[in-house]
DNA sequence: CGGACGATCCTTTTT
DNA sequence: GGATCGTCCG
């Protein structure tokens, strides 16, 4: 690997090579960009820059760690080991940590995720005396949230007329107040949220101008990945860091700027020649990743954009096929249109699974297409939604460790003060919140306040609440003696969890006694690294680096070679061989909420743009004519951005049932399409056309049949049947009538289990 | 106090 | 279609 210089081409050379003195990259998709910033940094340390006057801000942890590898195949992992080279958050977190005493946190301060943000929310409601209808929890939180990534502390806020006139015009005039209290509870619960790691740092560098200059000495170098999605609080933070040497590199692509909803500025890209005079640019424009087909449509979209940084992206690869639009009469179907062509280009490409993906707008389309590919035994791995570290069990454990580490974690304390049940219930829970707030301290400060008995609860509960402390500081006393996995396995089997886990004897007690274990299992790992490579082994360590992953992290060795189910913005950075992008409609795609604005219209046309560049060789695009919204069927319209691509690019599968429909399916997003685009055969005999592939495979069941799905209606008494959870069974009895038919299932596994056969998705065997 | 069962709201996108 | 919340009853 010396010769790295050899595999970059001419921009790309020049912009690692260029290492003094600010640098701005702007990388079209596929462009190397990675590429760039690895050998940038591998080149710096080839130059005898110690790695830990380096930082490197990725978006991901799963980015930095493979910038990480890949920097170490070239100057070797003990180097690259004392790389400053991590997200915002987990870097100034770990920064946080070591100044703590300078903002007045304790070292061990807890990460409050969002769960943890809006319970607490709702806790100030309940003190205020607010409606959660009026007030809701999360809609509160990106009040708060926008303030913080903005820096505008409680008192700013209140003085701020534009935000108190935003806030009185959505009816929340009293959102200053509760984001004060929600200042204030943090810090008596010794919690930040993650907007809290930016702006904490933040002050910290405002307040701390010797802190500040000992950071400035310390990073010379400072690259920025995704330059394009950090907000005003991530662009203060680079600036003041950066202010001594000026040793400042960012990359990114105001194209593919997507996060504003999350306080994201895309000024901060396009000003950085303002911020920084003297800079040099450099373009990387040849994209190596997708056919030029794809390239050439993604600009043709994204040129509806204004304002944007002049530039030419282009392929030299082959032109490669017509980018495809398929349509469907409903979301159901839409699963099968792309799961059956995906079945197709499987063997027409020799693909693998993993050369496929799925991509929509929100998470709450994921389902559809679950259902047809495991129906299909076809491999999937969805990222999004419910991950490992947001189940209950989980999330219950881990707020044992947060307690051990920090009792004055409140909401830690919430979630487990009776959980296994051990008779507090509510009510008094209730007063020793209030106690709490009332007195500016912490609920764990109440528990343990001597004065504790003089609160009127009966002697029952003050024996219950005493055990609970006994208990906790019972594990504390063990965590100085015990390594992370055994004070995980102690608390585990001396909380009760187990126990509670193991009584109900549940399908659903046993997958998280699973879960349990799988924690348990993460754990010994995290331990046993760490004790290899010589570290500090503790559990809050541990805690550190879960609450910052994102279930992009969790990549696990058995999810290789699977079809990858996704949001658009999570594939952000990911490329894909074929590429679904489903759900092209109005109101979904682009979302209702923003459609009105301009602004908010082109975010979601960038949002498009991403999406059609993960695709290296096809791009497909779908959409349903009617689909579930609520629970009700709604007809919806195709997406005005089909009709934004150069239709020369495009190739129609038409409608196989009814074609005579096919053109009222469009509706008024037909007249956007343009004369060319309805010039278009609705029904393309093009070798991957729909009613041909099912002739070609005659094995295969029709795509429309019925028997695809299993129907409710063939359920009898005596079948064998399988559920996803409970395994195989056999059906016992029927209740009810329509829709409502309810089963008895006597499983061999599980047990007897009541199941309305319109929500357990079973499968008739024999 | 805790579990079970309806009503209700909902849907962007995530560190 | 489903998660969460509130209410009711044991």
């Amino acid at each position: 690997m010396q010769n790295y210089l050899e595999l970059l081409n001419p921009a790309q050379r020049e912009a690692v090579i260029s290492t003094e003195g600010p640098s701005l990259v702007i990388a079209g998709a596929g462009s190397g960009k990675t590429r760039v910033l690895t050998y940038r940094i591998a080149h710096l340390l080839k130059n005898g820059v110690p790695p830990w006057n380096i930082l490197a801000l990725t978006f991901t942890n799963k980015a930095a760690r493979e910038m990480k590898e890949r920097i170490a195949t070239v100057v070797g992992s003990k180097v690259a080991a004392h790389l400053w080279m991590g997200t915002f958050h987990s870097i100034f977190a770990r920064i946080l940590r070591i100044e703590a005493q300078h903002i007045n946190f304790p070292k061990n301060f807890t990460i409050y995720d969002t769960a943890d943000s809006k319970s607490l929310i709702k806790s100030i409601l309940k003190e205020m005396k607010l409606a959660e209808k009026e007030y809701k929890p999360g809609d509160v939180l990106s009040r708060i949230s926008s303030a913080k990534n903005d820096l505008v502390l409680p008192h700013t806020y209140a003085r701020d007329q534009h935000r108190i006139m935003a806030d009185k015009a959505a009816r929340k005039p009293l959102i200053h107040d509760i984001y004060n209290r929600y200042m204030r509870a943090c810090m008596k619960s010794g919690a930040m949220d993650f907007d809290d790691l930016l702006l904490n740092t933040n002050l910290l560098f405002r307040d701390h101008p010797e802190v500040l200059a000992n950071y400035q000495e310390q990073f010379r170098y400072i690259l920025v990945d995704e330059y394009q999605d950090t907000n005003v609080s991530q662009y203060l933070i680079i600036r003041k860091l950066a202010d001594k040497y000026k040793n400042v590199c960012v990359v990114g692509d105001d194209a593919q700027s997507i996060y504003s909803f999350r306080g994201a500025k895309i000024e901060n890209i396009l000003n950085f020649r303002n911020d920084y005079p003297g800079y040099q640019l450099f373009k990387l424009e040849q994209n190596y990743r997708s056919t030029q087909t794809i390239v050439n449509a993604a600009n043709s979209l994204i040129a509806k954009n204004k304002g944007q940084i002049p530039k030419k992206v282009f392929s030299n690869k082959s032109e490669g096929n017509p980018i495809k639009i398929m349509q469907a009469f409903s979301d159901v179907e839409e699963g099968f249109l792309v799961v059956n062509d995906l079945k197709n280009k499987l063997l027409e490409f020799s693909c693998q699974y993993e050369d496929f993906a799925i991509l929509y707008r929100t998470n709450a389309q994921s389902r559809i297409f679950e259902d047809v590919l495991r129906k299909n035994n076809i491999p999937y791995k969805i990222y999004g939604g419910l991950s490992f570290y947001q189940r209950k069990e989980i999330k219950d454990l881990l707020a044992y460790f947060r307690m051990i580490i920090n009792s004055n974690d409140s909401e830690a304390l919430k979630r487990i003060i009776n959980f296994p049940a051990r008779g507090i219930g509510k009510t008094t829970l209730e007063k020793l919140e209030a106690t709490a707030a009332h007195n500016g301290v912490s609920i764990w400060e109440v528990l343990v306040h001597p004065e504790l008995s003089k609160l009127g609860f009966n002697a029952g509960t003050l024996k219950k609440l005493g055990g609970f402390v006994a208990l906790i500081r019972e594990f504390q006393a063990k965590s100085f003696n015990l390594d992370a996995f055994q004070l995980a396995s102690e608390v585990v089997s001396q909380s009760g969890i187990l126990k509670e886990l193991h009584q109900d004897n549940t399908p659903e007690s046993q997958s998280r006694i699973e879960n349990i274990d799988e924690l348990l299992n993460a754990i010994k790992d995290f331990s046993d690294s760490r004790k290899e490579s010589g570290q500090e082994n503790s559990i809050t360590l541990f805690l550190e680096e879960v609450s910052l992953l994102t279930d992009q992290d969790n990549d696990k060795a058995e999810d290789k070679n699977k079809v990858t189910l996704m949001t658009i913005h999570s594939a952000k950075g990911l490329e894909f061989r074929n590429v679904y992008i489903v759900g092209m409609e109005e109101d979904l795609f682009p979302s209702g909420r923003v459609s009105e604005s301009e602004s908010g219209l082109e975010e979601e046309r960038r949002l498009f743009y991403v999406a059609i560049t993960r695709a290296e060789e096809h791009a497909v695009l779908s959409f349903a004519k009617r689909r579930f919204k609520y629970g009700d069927m709604t007809y919806v319209r195709a997406s005005r951005f089909l009709g934004e691509l150069d239709p020369s690019y495009i190739e129609m599968t038409g409608d196989t049932i009814q074609q005579n429909q096919a053109t009222d399916n469009f509706g008024s997003a037909n007249q956007r399409f343009g004369k060319s685009f309805e010039k278009q055969p609705a029904f393309t005999p093009k070798k991957f056309n729909f009613s041909e592939s099912i002739n070609k495979n005659p094995e295969k069941k029709p795509l429309f049949s019925e028997n695809a799905f299993t129907n409710a209606f063939d359920i009898k008494i005596g079948m064998s049947v399988q559920h996803e959870r409970f395994g195989i069974g056999e059906v016992t009895s029927l209740e009810g009538t329509g829709s409502n038919v309810k089963a008895t299932v006597l499983f061999s596994n599980a047990g007897e289990k009541q199941l309305l056969l319109k929500f357990a998705k079973l499968k008739i065997l024999n």
